[in-house]
DNA sequence: GCCCTTTCTGCTCATATGAGCAGCGGGGCG
DNA sequence: CGCCCCGCTGCTCATATGAGCAGAAAGGGC
């Protein structure tokens, strides 16, 4: 067939009909005139120089060295990375990294006694899309003030509730709002007997699941009434890239403003920081700069999240 | 490690496990749990299911799949199909392509005694990558009337001059404008000894190599003032859809207007099809149409073309 | 021009993979 | 309830591939 003496070349009309046309290296080396020992080595060098791409096309598939690569990096336990191939929008992109939070839950060992969760809409997605029975006698646990303002009410109970029954265990919510208008009254329903009962079940809980969101005007937090458009852009202003259970932290993942920090109800982020399990499911364009906090402060020891995202944090232009 | 029981899901993993991280198939079943066999065949049901793409990233790759289609298809003799991914604008597309013919013509067996072109941009581009000494004692003959009008001048004949010295052969030009304005112009100049001669070499070159034009203002005919926009806007009216050689073609490869056809100089798309090897090479997004009327109509034994082209031409709606 | 070093080539042998087959088990049917 | 059929499992064995090595070739310094 065709004489051709450039190397690399030759590498790639070795690799089309090795992999294309699923010849063996023998036929190859029969078409290329070569012996098949150099037809293994030219595709080795192909692939060395990374002329063959294999993709995984799936939409559960995973990126496991970006994961490998993350949790090093980070000295994270475990990193969970979606691949963003094939995806059409934000919320497609959502689904996909529930999907592989709700996966990586279901494969969670020890399995554990008690969940504790924050809610919005990713964990909504989560909560979906696990499978019933996907443990036993899971007992789930809200760890921040829901929501209950607008009509929204009742989503934040509803993902806790799905959790638990697909688990065949209970729900425990936090009776309160998300973020009180005065300090005095967020220590007094904190001091209530049975929003202290949940706050404490919620601190001894064996693991944690949550998501994170954007400082913008589009947060769960001012469509749920808590803070107005106002008052994010006043956070944005000071700093905050992004709020983690309720709680508005900077890139270095630092309470934005401590006086409003106060008045909202729930876990600390440090209560956080110190468990053994908690789990962060952050995907989307959008997340980058809250995913870097998140990870880079050490507010989970699990990243759930998207290709994009992770290879965004594992940018060499933020050393970590 | 993880315990799935949905078989689609397990081949994933299997498949990130053996392709991502490159263990074995033994060391896949270890961590799922599975016999090698039992990975095996999930490899094998991921590949069905073209889970698994493997493609080679290479600008001088080609795809062999599709060309097999493309010979079958329009019963070509050969086909070259250059890969789209990485291109970036026509110029980039036609320069691949152009790689993949000088490639192919350097391979040619039997060497062509003679060669017959034609010129324009793409056959510069294949000119200039063909390398120096890519055959030796090739004639390189014009087979239409070459640019003399404008500044472009000279283009052709340097096309034709590079082609021949790199193979250290000899280049006969054809010294007549490509369309003349009376028909008894064109009659008298062909009739003349030196054109004659010329069109005689031509008639019996053993190959042939030429690209198409699109009918369009911006063809080269027309920046060489052979023809108006105008006269190009009715061509199309009346149903061209580009030229090869000179000559404007319909969809279904008939001339489209006889009269023009009568004053242009060169030879005949007759001639051209009944020639043993003819070397087309179009490549573009707008050359879709061209392509195709030249494929059907047998204007070529060989097309070099692109991707989006050949997937063009055997996208099944307009059957062969 | 000669010799030494470095790279490349084609081999042997160990290992990984795929084809084909017998046995098992579960579901449907009498 | 038992039987049969189909599909899945785990095997044996043939084949394909990759590691490692010895000899060949090429290139460079003197």
């Amino acid at each position: 067939m065709e004489v051709i003496d450039n190397d690399e070349l030759l590498s790639i009309r070795a690799a089309e009909l090795y992999y294309d046309e699923n010849k063996t290296q023998d036929e190859v080396g029969a078409i290329l005139k070569l012996t098949r020992w150099k037809v293994g080595r030219l595709l080795a060098s192909a692939k060395e120089k990374g002329f063959i791409r294999i993709e995984i096309v799936h939409p559960r598939a995973r990126r496991l060295i970006l994961e490998r690569s993350l949790t090093e990096r980070f000295a994270l336990s475990d990193a969970i990375v979606v691949p963003t191939a094939g995806t059409h929008g934000a919320d497609d992109l959502r689904a996909r990294a529930a999907q592989g939070a709700a996966d990586y839950l279901a494969s969670l060992r020890p399995v554990p006694r008690t969940l504790g969760i924050s809610w919005g809409r990713t964990l909504h997605d989560v909560a979906e899309r696990l499978t019933e029975g996907w443990a036993t006698g899971v007992n789930v646990v809200q760890i921040n003030g829901g929501v209950s303002v607008n009509q929204r009410a009742g989503t934040a109970a509803a993902t806790a509730f799905e959790i638990a029954r697909k688990a065949a265990g209970q729900a425990t919510l936090l009776p309160s709002p998300a973020i009180l208008e005065r300090r005095e009254t967020k220590l007094s329903i904190e001091a209530d007997r049975t929003v202290a009962g949940v706050l404490n079940l919620a601190a001894s809980a064996s693991a944690y699941l949550y998501s994170a969101g954007v400082a913008g005007s589009d947060s769960a937090l001012v469509e749920s009434g808590y803070l107005t458009g106002a008052d994010v852009d006043e956070l944005v202003r000071r700093g905050a890239v992004g709020d983690v259970v309720g709680r508005y932290i900077d890139a270095a993942g630092m309470i934005v403003d401590p006086s409003l920090d106060e008045r909202t109800v729930g876990m600390s982020l440090d209560a956080l920081r110190s468990a053994a399990t908690s789990i962060a499911v952050i995907a989307g364009e959008g997340k980058h700069a809250v995913a870097r906090a998140v990870v880079t402060s050490g507010l989970c020891t699990v990243l759930v999240t998207d290709e994009g995202t992770a290879l965004d944090l594992l940018n060499p232009d933020f050393p970590a």
